[in-house]
RNA sequence: GCCGAAGUAGCUCAGGGGUAGAGCAACUGAUUCGUAAUCAGUAGGUCAGGGGUUCAAUUCCCCUCUUCGGCUCCA
């Protein structure tokens, strides 16, 4: 593909150009951006190249040869790369015809040996992902052994993107966006009934078997707060301020400092430890505005959050019980997920690094004692400590961090908390931050895009539509609903003057889990002619059965 | 925030320097119907907002806002 940029666009500077999960992508500096257009010209040069069939060469050169030939041809990138190998690197260069690369490799055998391949997007990237440095065009691509192969790939895409969350948010009625609230949902009716379900089931699953206690802070807070906690050094861009009586406040970006203020209002003795506190209030952080979207990104949340004041003996067995309860709760949804643990970044974290590289270990020992397997993520610690992150793949192949589970020696000693210990001396307790979904919003996403839209019956926001079939069957219908209701079950009746066709057409369309079909025959009969979403025509059934099943339902969390 | 693209009726989209169109939805009427779209009629728009060029701008240019795709960031 540079080949092809090049002799269509001379001036063009080749940067890098490594394979990607799905494709390639390469990184050119070239002063206007490149158009669709200009993809599909490149894409027709790429097939004369390809057409040619030139082998691909690979020789290694010494650090001279490649500054000399790179030099040569006024490429700087290439020899700020080459300057930034380290001393006794092999280096390589590939050459097909008379285009030649500086490329690590491996390649195939000869260019026909490329059969099918795409150029998808152009993109802006910083050189060397540093956003000081100058911005590159990137132009991404992707690659197959057959067109069969590429054309499978590409509908899957299609498929992908009629699971986006924005999309089905807004056909199923459950969220909207409005230009003067950038970056924060309204939750419709119907979204936020699939909200609350969400949250009553943690807040109700944390106080019961979590031992946890609920709490509310503050949403606004002054200053001092953020100083003391550290965030104001590191993220007051990304606060929302607010000024009253000459004092600075900001809106919480979460709620950890409002935690350890409330934990260090009162006296603790070792034998109250831990002590978790959970809470789901509204959190605020200025995103820059590039990176907002959808439910992914947004710059109003909220987070099913928890934070466990422990002595350090207690930090095992409170880390393995939210790890536990990370894998229990996405079991139920059956959501697939990567495990991270992210330590220290030199540049950005407080606290000593003696207490940092404990805590790594502990986290560390904790999944593997649990025979989790996860991946190290040098340098993408917080601030205040390392944590194990739990990304989810959203339809388009993005990931998204959700459940975290934060280790933090830092706050604690920041605010000066304390738990009178066996010897009545004062000791320092360590906090857990831990949320299983992470923010709502996020997890919401995932959760519309995992299902396409058609939830589990307790999740739904209508989860059953009754259908009278004329007008003489809608009192009938309307006592039905009265009953459904009374035992629980969120129901609505389509009493439009439409024909049966129409309302079932319409009510699968919205996804609701059950229709059920009222005529002449279930009035007389006392009962419902039941459709599932699934499984279609289900036959006639009485209410009260009926009202079971879909009450087991809801209790089993399917 | 940076690079790029986009914004036309509630929704999905067409159009284009001479004052805007379809389908669905809505409304009205007819139809009372048995498992994925009944028929007819009516109404609906500062063409995201602001400025400029022009006899004339929704169309061309500039700015702003929002959204989308990336990049940076993500407590």
């Amino acid at each position: 593909m540079a080949d092809a940029v090049q002799q269509l666009f001379p001036e063009a500077k080749v940067t890098i150009g490594p394979p990607v999960e799905d494709g390639f992508y390469y990184d050119f500096d070239y002063p206007n951006a490149f158009s669709v257009s200009d993809l599909e010209k490149i894409e027709a040069k790429m097939r004369e190249i390809i057409v040619q069939g030139a082998a691909f060469e690979c020789r290694e050169v010494t650090r001279d040869e490649a500054l000399a030939t790179f030099a040569k041809r006024n490429e700087p990138y290439k020899i700020e790369l080459i300057n930034g190998l380290p001393e006794g690197e092999k280096i390589t260069m590939y050459r097909h015809g008379n285009w030649e690369d500086l490329c690590r490799g491996p390649h195939t055998v000869k260019t026909a040996d490329i059969k099918a391949f795409k150029l998808l997007k152009v993109a802006g990237a910083y050189w060397r992902g540093d956003s000081k440095n100058k911005m590159l065009q990137r132009i991404y691509g992707t690659a197959f052994a057959s067109q069969a192969e590429l054309d499978a790939f590409l509908q899957q895409r299609e498929e992908a993107e009629k699971r986006d969350h924005r999309k089905l948010g807004k056909e199923l009625g459950l969220i909207a966006f409005h230009p003067y609230a950038p970056g924060a949902a309204f939750w419709l009716p119907k979204g936020a009934i699939f909200y609350h379900e969400l949250s009553e089931f943690m807040r109700s699953l944390l106080l019961s078997e979590g031992g946890f206690v609920e709490v509310k802070a503050p949403l606004l807070f002054n200053q001092k707060l953020w100083e003391t906690s550290g965030h104001w050094q590191h993220y007051a861009d990304a606060m929302f301020r607010v000024v009253s009586e000459e004092q600075n406040f900001g809106l919480k970006p979460m709620n950890c400092p409002g935690h350890m203020l409330l934990y260090s209002m009162g006296l603790h003795s070792y034998r109250d430890l831990p002590i978790r506190y959970c809470e789901q209030t509204p959190l605020h952080r200025n995103e820059a505005s590039g990176t907002l979207a959808g439910l992914t990104r947004v710059r109003q949340f909220c987070q099913d959050d928890g934070h466990i004041f422990v002595r350090p003996d207690q930090i095992e067995e409170e880390v393995a019980a939210a790890l536990k309860l990370v894998a229990k709760i996405y079991g139920i949804f059956d959501l697939k997920y990567e495990v991270k643990l992210s330590t220290r970044n030199p540049e950005k974290f407080i606290g000593s690094i003696e207490t940092w590289e404990s805590a790594e270990k502990q986290l560390a020992a904790a999944l593997e004692r649990n025979h989790i397997e996860y991946r190290l993520e040098p340098n993408e610690a917080a601030f205040y400590g390392p944590k194990i992150d739990f990304d989810v793949t959203d339809a388009i192949g993005r990931k998204w961090q959700c459940a975290t589970i934060q280790l933090d020696y830092n706050l604690p000693e920041r605010f000066d908390l304390t738990y009178i210990g066996e010897d009545s001396k004062k000791h320092r307790p360590v906090v857990i931050h831990r949320a299983i979904f992470g923010s709502f919003e996020r997890f919401i996403a995932m959760l519309i895009e995992h299902y396409a839209g058609a939830f589990p019956t307790w999740l739904a926001p209508i989860q059953v539509q009754l259908l009278p079939i004329s007008d003489d069957v809608i009192d009938y219908s309307q006592d039905v609903k009265a009953k459904l209701m009374q035992s629980g079950i969120r129901v609505a009746v389509d009493g439009r003057n439409e024909k049966l066709g129409l309302k079932i057409r319409e009510a699968q369309l919205q996804k609701v889990p059950y229709m059920a079909v009222i005529g002449k025959k279930e009035k007389e009969a006392g009962g419902l002619a039941i459709r599932s979403r699934v499984k279609g025509d289900l036959g006639v059934m009485n209410i009260g059965d009926f009202g079971k099943l879909v009450l087991a339902e809801n209790e089993q969390k399917r």
